[in-house]
RNA sequence: GGAGAGGUGGCUGAGCGGUUGAAAGCGCUGGUCUCGAAAACCAGUGUGCCUUCGGGUACCCAGGGUUCGAAUCCCUGCCUCUCCGCCA
């Protein structure tokens, strides 16, 4: 949510934000209902005032013992013009609220202006892509091959979109979150255990609702919805409370199953476990001082790197372009896997300030050493996706006889195994 | 799922439909005292909105309703606790 403080005074600079985002919403419209809603109300208070004074006085008679028939009958009338303001109000605080609810978060300013990933920029790269002199299988074929991952029993199940790992393959996936977990834990994040199944008031707080209702799975008779990201159920930990300053920075890391309908993602990465609509995945989020975002986004990114460079993977990271940002994110870096056997780039973490945005949808706020009390800024990355690290395994490990090894740092995970097949 | 009880400030806990934004205690902050600390005493201590910056107004789980007036009465929903049932 954005700052109507902001919109009013500031309207121009909320324009060119959301036209950097490509957001075509009406902002004069919501300056509009917002000075509407203000008149109105500086009229129902003003008549709340005088409706206080005369009960005050009315207790008074009838506790002296006199009538108040008079006063009684000269308040009906207030009461009813309270009542048909009051109406006013909820209708207009209503429509400004769902309209305020659509508005984007706002890029920062050295996020680069552009409305797709083709204006994304280049920021590093580490690692070497794999030589091999030999063709390298995409991992669905590699790994139907090792009887590691087996996609037509996925199917069967459960339709397509789905997979299903065995033996080391589902070895490695476990070693790799415990991997990472033990990694993130023992660089001071909270290990938490969370529900993946929330309600719409949540995913509004992390900006999930209302844009983005059709890519979610919603369970009808119980009015929850499956987490998309462990993000949601992370970062709305502190939903409508009132925090210490001393408990920030917070930094919290969970392992879930991750649900995702992707809707107008057809024909999309159809084969393989690339895009799925159920993953695994550990996330990273923080809840900081605003002061401190910009650099809790750089120390972000790296705990995110590091698991790469830990696993000897190759990666770029690039920073999304405007037209490129989620709905709530103030600036994203992405970080991009190399997969040597479908020979592209895998987005396999997104690491993104949100900035005071979904603080204010979650009216999450912290009390400062000052006694003021204030919006927190959070965060999150993927540290990471356990979806797009096991096919990227399968493809960069992988041996001319078929077999790949497994990173070293897996190894103490995998009951010593040093490679499948 | 069935039966019952209940949701009040950071916490505990009062609160006949009418000076109740809300007693009291605890906690916290500042002060006095002290070489310093503890104790004691004194003072302060919620959030949002509107504002002509004097103030005003709203909030006692949430949303409706009754009333001149609701923390207090009524309805709906949510949550918690106890007992029973079911169950990993």
């Amino acid at each position: 949510m954005l700052d109507m403080r902001l919109i009013r005074e500031n309207p121009e600079l909320v324009k060119q934000g959301l036209a950097n985002k490509f957001d075509t919403s009406d902002l004069d419209k919501i300056v509009n209902l917002d000075e509407k809603r203000r008149e109105i109300i500086r009229q129902v208070e003003k008549l709340k005032g005088q409706r206080n004074k005369a009960s005050a006085e009315i207790a008074q008679k009838k506790k002296a013992g006199e009538s108040a028939d008079d006063a009684i009958a000269a308040m009906r009338q207030v009461g009813q013009d309270i009542a048909a303001l009051d109406n006013e109000l909820r209708e207009i605080d209503q429509e400004l609220q769902t309209a305020l609810s659509w508005l984007p978060n706002l890029p920062h300013d050295d996020v680069p202006v552009g409305k797709d990933e083709s204006s994304n920029r280049f920021v590093r790269e580490w690692g070497e892509k794999p030589q091999k002199d030999f063709e390298v299988l995409p991992h669905w074929e590699i790994g139907e091959s090792l009887g590691i991952l087996d996609l037509e029993a996925a199917a069967r199940l459960s339709g397509s979109g789905f997979y299903f790992l065995k033996g080391l393959g589902a070895r490695l996936e476990r070693a790799l979150y415990n991997y990472m977990l033990d990694m993130h834990i023992a660089d001071g994040f909270l290990e938490c255990s969370v529900p993946v199944m929330v309600t719409s008031e949540t995913l509004f707080g992390t900006g999930q609702l209302p844009k983005l209702a059709e890519d979610m799975y919603k369970t009808e008779r119980d009015d929850l919805y499956l987490i998309p990201t462990a993000e949601v159920s992370l970062t709305n930990v502190y939903r409508g409370e009132i925090i210490d300053h001393t408990m920030l920075p917070m930094y919290m890391v969970a392992y879930t199953p991750c649900f995702r309908r992707e809707a107008g993602a057809a024909g999309k990465d159809t084969r393989g476990m690339i895009r799925v609509h159920q993953f695994t995945k550990v996330e990273l989020v923080k809840i900081v001082r605003p002061e401190k975002s910009p650099e809790e986004l750089e120390s972000l990114l790296i705990q995110a790197e590091k698991v790469l460079q830990g696993l000897k993977l190759p990666y770029r990271v690039m920073v999304l372009a405007t037209g490129d940002l989620s709905f709530a994110s103030a600036k994203t870096y992405d970080l991009e896997l190399y997969a040597a056997g479908v020979d592209r780039y895998l987005e396999i973490s997104s690491v993104s300030t949100f900035d005071d945005f979904q603080a204010r949808r979650m009216n999450c706020r912290f009390r400062d050493a000052e006694g003021k009390v204030r919006f927190p800024h959070t965060l999150n990355g993927s540290g990471l996706a356990l979806a797009r690290l096991i096919p990227a395994i399968l493809e960069n490990y992988q041996n001319a006889d078929g077999s790949v090894t497994i990173p070293d740092v897996l190894r103490p995970y995998m009951g010593g195994a040093d490679k499948i097949g």
